[in-house]
RNA sequence: GCGGCCGUAGUCUAGCCUGGUUAGGACCUCGGCUUCCCGAGCCGAUGACCCGGGUCCGAAUCCCGGCGGCCGCACCA
């Protein structure tokens, strides 16, 4: 159906299709859109979150920084006689007892090393494991002519707003909280793609990040959605291997600590309702829990938002992570850019201030080469601590060497400060829009009469209007036309159709979802009134064409029923 | 990546086992006729053997490889 009517289909078909790639169609795109725009007006709008648009590839140091260069990287073995792959890190976990922290650190080499020393074999049929291969799920690629410019393809679209963090703060003039969000392509190289349209190997990525200040977490915002009541399964409950989900309302999953971040939970709420504007029940809906290993790196809690479809089960279409203060401090550390937001005290704030400062002869003389390490150390390392080592010990380890009293010089002061520096904390909503899309066909699609229909959301829908002359004689194709064109001007997508009886017309447009069908019939000669049939109902009112524009620019805004229309029709 | 099943117009399919004329049908789509409100009817048209190699006088059909799909395993930030 989704091929057949210009929704989305296979890519490459021609070339014997990749699994992966999809393309979405003439009518898929324009759903996709406006399922984006429905986005924004529900989650960007209200809240005056900041819209960007960054690149697609973006160079080494971003990933290596973000820590998706360790992190999106998978090593495998594979067993060399049944050639089954496993987790070379699992596989230590499980046979070798050793840790996820442990096995995180290891190279290839040294996975080999303890596959060997621990004498682990296959797990399915006892053969030989060879040798760990990685698997690195970014997509790479060289920039320009110069092999060593590495990029490459974003796996996610929030990099590209936090290494853009201190312009956006400015632009929000210096106040927290804000948000910023991009809706654009990601690339992750899946090992193995399924489920068609769900999980692809390019798709477009909704990816919000909310700052905000971890000292004032609340928000007036959280009372609009405190009684929205939540479908929760939690981790401590899929930890006793329960499947059951609890209900709890905002209110309750904060005070009862089942999510961290108010601001969390408030997205959490937000796109159940965004959820049901695209048609999907609350029953069908729930929040699961990740566990610690299931998380991504920087996250610190993370639900995933899953929808139940009959055709794939249950399937994620949002995550909603509390990224914590992790993605500005890493690329400040690896930028030296300060990222830290700045806040002002109500009150003047009088506060004993320790410092350190390095005495740069004694430093460069006991150091050598070493004094520029030391000293930035120093600039970043706790005076307080040093001091007390300096009490306890009568000098400072760092690494291998040992500073002394001498090497520095402390100071005590009393300052008065008028605000403090600070990493915001993010909390992040990230939506994929082709399952967007294909969930809100999927829950349109019904079958009425032995005839498909397409009942989605009016305001969603690809095509707006059908017009449609009763039979294709006596200037009805020509009025109807005149009416097509004048509904198009007016900025309303419409389509027209003549061809076959006008049963099969209404047909063909319930299929693709078409709410409304305009039907020119002979009293429309007489007194310029058409019919306009509604798809879910069939019913029929009639009304004069001048009123057509504004009538159904208001009944796409929601702001008219379809009996508000025109007149009933008996039928 | 592995194993199982599978691959004929946009869709569903006949033919394959047992090689042999223009690969048949239905739906969809398009054109014409007809038609005063829900896939009616009549006439006509477009459109397919997944790709490559092999066997053979001859391959949709038999064999091999690849690609793709579905299911299971694995992966899923």
């Amino acid at each position: 159906m989704a091929k057949r009517r210009g929704f989305f289909w296979p890519s490459y078909e021609i070339y014997g299709g990749l699994s992966g790639f999809v393309t979405f169609g003439p009518l898929g795109a324009v759903l996709k859109r406006r399922i984006e725009d429905k986005f924004r007006d529900f989650f960007i709008r209200p809240l005056g979150i900041l819209e960007i648009e960054s690149s697609v590839i973006m160079p080494e140091k971003v990933f290596e920084a973000s820590g998706h260069l360790d992190h999106f990287i998978e090593s495998m073995v594979g067993c060399v006689k049944c050639r089954r792959k496993f987790r070379a890190d699992h596989i230590l976990q499980e046979f070798a007892g050793m840790r996820d922290t442990e096995t995180e650190k290891l190279d290839l080499q040294e996975l080999m090393n303890e596959i060997e020393k621990n004498n682990i074999q296959c797990p399915e049929c006892g053969g030989d494991l060879g040798e760990p291969k990685q698997f690195m799920t970014m997509f790479s690629t060289a920039i320009g002519p110069y092999s060593d410019a590495i990029g490459y393809g974003r796996p996610e679209a929030a990099q590209g707003i936090f290494v853009e963090f201190k312009r956006l703060y400015e632009y929000a003039r210096g106040k927290l909280p804000f948000g910023a969000v991009q809706i654009g392509h990601a690339l992750r190289n899946e090992i193995s793609p399924r489920q068609g349209p769900i999980r692809v190997r390019d798709f477009t990525i909704i990816d919000l990040d909310f700052f905000f200040d971890p000292e004032e977490p609340s928000w007036p915002f959280l009372k609009e959605v405190e009684d929205e009541s939540l479908n929760l399964l939690l981790a401590e409950n899929k930890l006793k291997g329960l499947n059951e989900s609890v209900e709890a309302t905002v209110r309750d999953a904060l005070d009862k600590g089942y999510v961290k971040a108010e601001w969390q939970a408030y997205f959490m709420a937000l796109s159940k309702r965004f959820m049901m504007k695209l048609g999907v029940p609350e029953e069908k809906q729930r929040f699961i829990e990740k566990l610690e290993w299931e998380r991504a790196h920087y996250s610190v809690q993370g639900y995933d938002q899953e929808i139940h479809l009959d055709r794939w089960g249950w399937v994620e279409v949002s995550g909603h992570n509390y990224r914590t203060d992790y993605d500005l401090k890493q690329h400040m550390e690896f930028s030296d850019v300060d990222m830290t937001a700045f806040k002002e005290f109500e009150k003047p704030r009088k506060r004993e201030k320790t410092t350190i400062n390095p005495v740069m002869p004694k430093i460069g003389s006991t150091f050598k080469q070493e004094a520029p390490k030391i000293v930035k150390m120093l600039s970043s390392a706790d005076p307080k601590e040093v001091e007390e080592s300096f009490g306890k010990q009568g000098f400072y380890k760092w690494k291998s060497h040992k500073l002394l009293p001498d090497h520095v010089k402390i100071t005590h002061e009393t300052v008065e400060e008028e605000g403090k520096h600070y990493i915001p904390h993010v909390v992040e909503p990230s939506f994929g829009s082709d399952r967007l899309a294909y969930i809100a066909l999927e829950y349109a699609y019904k079958t009425k009469n032995d005839r498909t229909l397409l009942s989605l959301p009016r305001e969603l829908a690809p095509i707006q209007a059908g017009v449609f002359p009763l039979v294709t004689k006596d200037g009805l194709p020509e009025k109807a036309k005149e009416v097509h064109d004048r509904l198009a001007n007016a900025g309303i997508l419409v389509e027209y159709d003549e061809s076959g009886s006008i049963g099969r017309r209404y047909a063909r447009a319930d299929e693709v979802g078409t709410p409304l069908g305009i039907t020119i019939d002979y009293d429309t000669l007489e007194d310029d009134t058409v019919t306009i049939r509604d798809r879910d109902t069939w019913r029929q009112v009639r009304t004069e064409i001048s009123r057509l524009p504004s009538l159904l620019r208001a009944y796409f805004h929601h702001e008219m029923d379809f009996k508000d229309l025109g007149k009933p029709v008996e039928s």
